[in-house]
DNA sequence: GTGTTTGCAAATGTTTTGCAGTGTC
DNA sequence: GACACTGCAAAACATTTGCAAACAC
C-alpha cells in the first residue's frame, strides 16, 4: 500500500496532487466506510476550511481512479470505502446502524445458483445485507 | 387477494378510504415495483390532480398497514412493491436497469452461515443484488 | 358536524453546478 | 504562466412539514 501512489496516479492522468485529495483518501481509509458528510468531518479535523463540495468532487474523482468505491446503504446514504484492498460485502444493522464487513465468499452458493439458473451475474462488490446484528437481534 | 380490503384495513384503524389511497395501491400493484415518482405518474393517468405529496404520504401509510413495502435500489432510489403476496428479493441489472424478482430461498445458505457465524439475522425481504442480467451480461 | 385527508406552498437536506480566485506543475 | 482545483453561492432535486380548504364518515 504505497502511501504516495495518489500523486502518481494523478500525474499519470495529467491531474494535480492537492492536500485536499490526499486528506479525502486518508479519511476514507481511516473510516473504513463513511458517507460524504462523515468524510468531511474527518477531513475538517485536519483542515477545517475544506468545503463539502470538494469532498464530493474528490470522492467522485477517487472513484474514477479506482482508489475508492461506494455502495448505497439503508436510507440510500452513499457510503464510500477504500478499493483495491480486500473486496467485501456489508452487513448493515437496522437496530444500531453498525456496518460490518464480511467475506464475499459467503455469497458463492447464491451467485452460482443465480448464474446457472438465470444467467444473472451478481456484482458481489456492491452487496449490502440488512438485518440485525448479534447484539440487537438477541433481546436484551 | 380481496381488492376491497383496503377500506376494511383503513376502517379498522379509524382511518378513511379515499380514491387517492386506492389509486396509489393500485399503481404499486400494477408497477410491481416503482419509485414514488413512477407511482405518481401512474396515478396521474387516472387522476392528474393528485399531488406528489399525497403519493409520499399514502405510500408511507400503506407500508404501515402492511400492504406495501420498500427497498432501496441502486442510486438509493426508494422502490415500493406490494406486500402480503410472496416475499422476494430483487435482482437489479446495472446494464438495462431491469428489476427482476427472485425467491428468497436462494439466500438460505448465506443467511444460515451468517447467523451461525456472526449471529447476524438477515432481513431477506429487503435484499437487493446488483449485477448484469442474462441479456446484458452476455456480450451481444 | 367532526376529524381526517388533501393540495399547495414553503422548508429541509443532500448533491450538483457556475464562476472567480488560488495553487500546482 | 497555463490550466486544474478550490471555495463560495446559488441551483437543482427529492422529500417533509404547516396550514387552510375539502371530503369521508
Amino acid at each position: 500500500m504505497p502511501e504516495t501512489s495518489l500523486a502518481k496516479v494523478l500525474r499519470a492522468r495529467g491531474l494535480r496532487m492537492t492536500p485536499q485529495r490526499q486528506l479525502v483518501l486518508d479519511a476514507v481509509r481511516q473510516l473504513g466506510h463513511g458517507t460524504p458528510e462523515q468524510v468531511h468531518a474527518v477531513v475538517q479535523q485536519t483542515a477545517d476550511s475544506v468545503n463539502i463540495t470538494t469532498i464530493y468532487r474528490s470522492l467522485e474523482l477517487l472513484e474514477e481512479l479506482g482508489l475508492v468505491t461506494h455502495t448505497h446503504l439503508s436510507h440510500g446514504a452513499p457510503t464510500y470505502h477504500p478499493a483495491g484492498g480486500h473486496p467485501h460485502i456489508h452487513l448493515v444493522c437496522r437496530g444500531c446502524g453498525t456496518v460490518e464487513e464480511e467475506d464475499p465468499a459467503v455469497l458463492r452458493p447464491v451467485t452460482e445458483q443465480l448464474a446457472a439458473q438465470r444467467g444473472f451475474l451478481v456484482d458481489v462488490s456492491h452487496v449490502s445485507l440488512f438485518g440485525l446484528c448479534a447484539s440487537c437481534g438477541a433481546p436484551a
